[in-house]
RNA sequence: GCGGAACUGGUGAAGUGGUUAACACGCCGGAUUGUGGCUCCGGUAUGCGUGGGUUCGAUCCCCACGUUUCGCC
């Protein structure tokens, strides 16, 4: 069973440091969640994903669901056993899943029916059925089954969505045994100050371990509205409970989370980006394909102690990519991995010592360079 | 030495007597935020072996040369 507690809030920000503890485990936030969708960190074994320092890690009801089946994962003795982590683990809902993954989808007040993209059977998932499944999973967060619409949705349609969400909680919460498992509600609202607040107020009424953002980093949505969608939604939530943005893993994006109150993240980009040969760096993302690091025999980033870092150059990994070996994308997922939970170590730092818009500036100035904008 | 065939970008190649030479791979860039894991989106031959000729016009027709390749002596 997890537990939190909030240590510290920053002066000059909503910032805050905060303690999580797990079977004899502590771990720090503000903390950046690596995504392991099917059961696994693609490309990484739990032992690797370890050596990051990653705490908790995310996997997919949605998914899971699917393939192998929640009762197959159950049967092993869970999803801890079955993947061989005992790390925290997190599930999504199957919300987000069902509604940008799915393709023929219909949204009724029941649940969402859609087909099963691997043989065409009719699947209906039900608040309740999330839960059921996620019990299953055994995992130690549970989400919420939420409506995630569109950043272009309409306020009439988001403040509508945002009704059902809450309905589609409180049943979620109502079937949820809570036997070693929390729970989180989800706040959605777009970047619309006065929906979130409602989804905020009504979401805490209900009651839940922790509290999601969710509805960022969705189409084309402008950095301004997600801060907003942060500030929007922290600030009507509950000082002592975890805060949670769902999907966002731009480092800046962390940063400026941190400072509206935001306690855990979690992303594919880290592990997608090292796919296709992206690495994040303090001087901002590189891409291995360039030419340019053809004969380029330093690593990734000197001062990075990632496994990646200490042993391998540039010029080798970017091989490893141009031939499709698996081992570049591995090495690539580590380092970016190890990155952004350098980060959180970093912006963890800065709120000790109340420093955390400086470190903001420092950071944009150096990721960007010229094309830095206050 | 004689005869045949073929020569199109980095590669494999399509193609037509008439504006911008198909496609694929490669190469050069870019994208990527609660993951459909080898993805997506751009760019990439001012030139069709070389030199002549026919034609209003030739990568496409004709001639010579060169290279490659096959067969024969």
């Amino acid at each position: 069973m997890i537990t939190f507690e909030v240590e510290k809030t920053e002066k000059n920000t909503m910032a805050r440091l905060g303690r999580l503890k797990y079977n004899g485990k502590e771990y720090a936030t503000p903390m950046f969640m690596p995504v392991g969708t099917e059961g696994a960190v693609k490309t990484l074994s739990p032992e690797e994903v370890k050596e990051t320092q990653a705490g908790i890690i995310l996997a997919n009801t949605y998914h899971l669901w699917l393939r192998p089946g929640d009762d197959v994962v159950k049967l092993a003795g869970g999803l801890h056993k079955f993947m061989n982590y005992d790390g925290p683990i997190l599930t999504d809902s199957g919300g987000f899943q069902v509604f940008s993954l799915a393709k023929p989808k219909d949204i009724s007040e029941t649940g969402v029916l859609f087909k099963n993209q691997y043989n065409g059977d009719s699947l209906l998932l039900t608040p309740e059925k999330s839960i059921q499944i996620q019990e299953n999973l055994g995992s130690d967060i549970v989400m919420s089954f939420d409506e995630c619409p569109p950043a272009s949705a309409s306020k009439e349609y988001l403040q509508k969505s945002v009704e059902r969400t809450l309905r589609w909680a409180k049943r979620g919460k109502e079937v949820f045994k809570g036997e070693n498992q929390l729970l989180f509600g989800i706040v959605q609202g777009g970047p619309y100050e006065d929906i979130r607040k409602f989804s905020a107020e009504e979401t805490v009424k209900i009651g839940f371990d922790g509290y999601s953002i969710g509805g960022v980093a969705n189409d084309h949505e402008s950095k301004e509205d997600m801060y907003r969608a942060f500030l929007y939604s922290t600030k009507y939530l509950p000082q002592d409970k975890i805060r949670y943005a769902m999907g966002i893993g731009e480092p800046i994006d962390m940063i400026e989370g941190v400072i509206r109150g935001v306690d855990i993240f979690d992303c594919v980009l880290p592990t997608r980006l090292a796919r296709h040969g992206h690495a994040f760096t303090k001087d901002g993302k590189i891409n291995l394909k360039n030419a340019k690091y053809k004969k380029d025999f330093e690593p990734i980033e000197s001062t990075c102690d990632c496994y990646a870092c200490k042993h391998y150059t540039k010029a080798y990994i970017k091989h490893l990519i141009g031939t499709q070996e698996s081992f570049g994308a591995r090495l690539l997922s580590i380092h970016n991995i190890r990155f952004l939970i350098r980060l959180t170590e970093e912006i963890r730092e800065a709120i000790q010592k109340d420093e955390l818009l400086k470190y903001r500036d420092e950071f944009k100035k150096r990721y960007y360079g010229d094309a830095y904008e206050k």
